[in-house]
DNA sequence: CTCCAGGGATGAT
DNA sequence: ATCATCCATGGA
């Protein structure tokens, strides 16, 4: 693997590795001290040396545009709330940038995510682009693109099945066959408002609120959507509604809305990824030993003698 | 409003 | 090796 054959780009303010490990991109496998992985139908290497990207397969404009390196990271940062989670977060997040992934593979992994983890849908990227992507060397590492939409339109749903995807598959097939008609132009809808986005987006099949937002932060570059995962409702109930004792989703929805600001997807990755990453195995870890704390509640279960 | 399909990784025991 | 838990959408 000479660094002969790498090209470089200035990364200021970026963290590799924390951005592919952030729940937003799910197909880079490590490969030697980088990471191979396709950006769209390219076959990309990348490794990161402090404020420098080594790559090859691919442009600086590709990368700096795919990793989002114009980004004015920390100007996003101080639009953030002033609060002790926050902060805690931001701290903990330094360099993670919100990606500006393809439109169709972006919204085709998070169809398939729903009710999964991040280990499983990783799998699922994986198998799908093996079967049906295309194939390709980097370096001494492999990569593989992600089906067009009308590859897998052209399946049935039990390929689909035989990948692992269980209910998702119908959901999947039918997206695609509306994405490769044209009936659904996912490059126009760059054009539409954030409500009619997500309205259109809410209408594919598979599609719900909150995968819709997670396609129009990490797809459409709309920094106000705020996906809620079981991971984010929990933040926000435990660190921002710690007394509260019913908060309905529609409540947290509107809260998240306001209270975030106009990077409020940035705020979101931010708590996630701590969440997730920092106390998120703690959290489960403390509540088997001490079951006066309901986890899923976020508060401890006051026993009346 | 409630209930639940459907399934592989993960961690506890 | 077994067992409980994680999870978002859509339909009953």
């Amino acid at each position: 693997m000479g660094n002969e054959a790498l090209r470089e780009v200035a990364a200021t303010d970026f963290d590799l590795a924390r951005t592919l490990d952030s729940g937003q991109v799910f197909h880079w496998e490590k490969c030697g001290d980088g990471y191979a992985g396709a950006i769209g139908s390219e076959a990309v290497y990348v490794k990161q040396r402090r404020n420098r990207l080594h790559f090859a397969g691919t442009t600086a404009e590709v990368i700096g545009n795919y990793f989002a390196l114009d980004h004015p990271l920390a100007e996003i940062c101080r639009s953030f709330p002033k609060d002790p989670p926050m902060r805690a977060a931001r701290d903990f997040c330094r360099g993670l940038r919100i990606m500006r992934q393809p439109r169709w593979e972006c919204l085709a992994t998070f169809i398939t995510s729903s009710m999964k983890q991040v280990a499983h849908i990783r799998q699922i990227s994986q198998t799908l682009r093996t079967r049906f992507g295309k194939r390709q060397r980097i370096i001494n590492c492999e990569a593989n693109s992600f089906p067009t939409p009308s590859r897998i339109a052209k399946l049935t749903e039990q390929d689909l099945r035989a990948c692992a995807l269980g209910y998702r598959a119908k959901n999947l097939l039918a997206t695609a066959r509306l994405v490769a008609s044209g009936e659904a132009d996912l490059e126009q809808w760059r054009e539409l408002s954030d409500e009619a986005l997500r309205a259109g987006l809410c209408d594919l099949p598979g599609v719900g609120v909150k995968v819709a937002n997670c396609v129009m932060l990490f797809a459409y570059e709309r920094l106000r959507a705020f996906p809620i995962d079981v991971w984010i409702e929990r933040v926000l109930k435990q660190q921002y509604f710690p007394t509260k004792r019913k908060m309905t989703a529609g409540q947290l929805r509107s809260f998240s809305e306001t209270y975030f600001g106009d990077h409020g997807g940035y705020a979101q990755q931010y708590l996630f990824h701590h969440a997730r990453v920092a106390s998120g195995r703690q959290a489960i870890a403390v509540n088997r030993r001490y079951p006066m704390f309901d986890r899923k509640k976020g508060r401890a279960i006051h026993r009346i003698a």
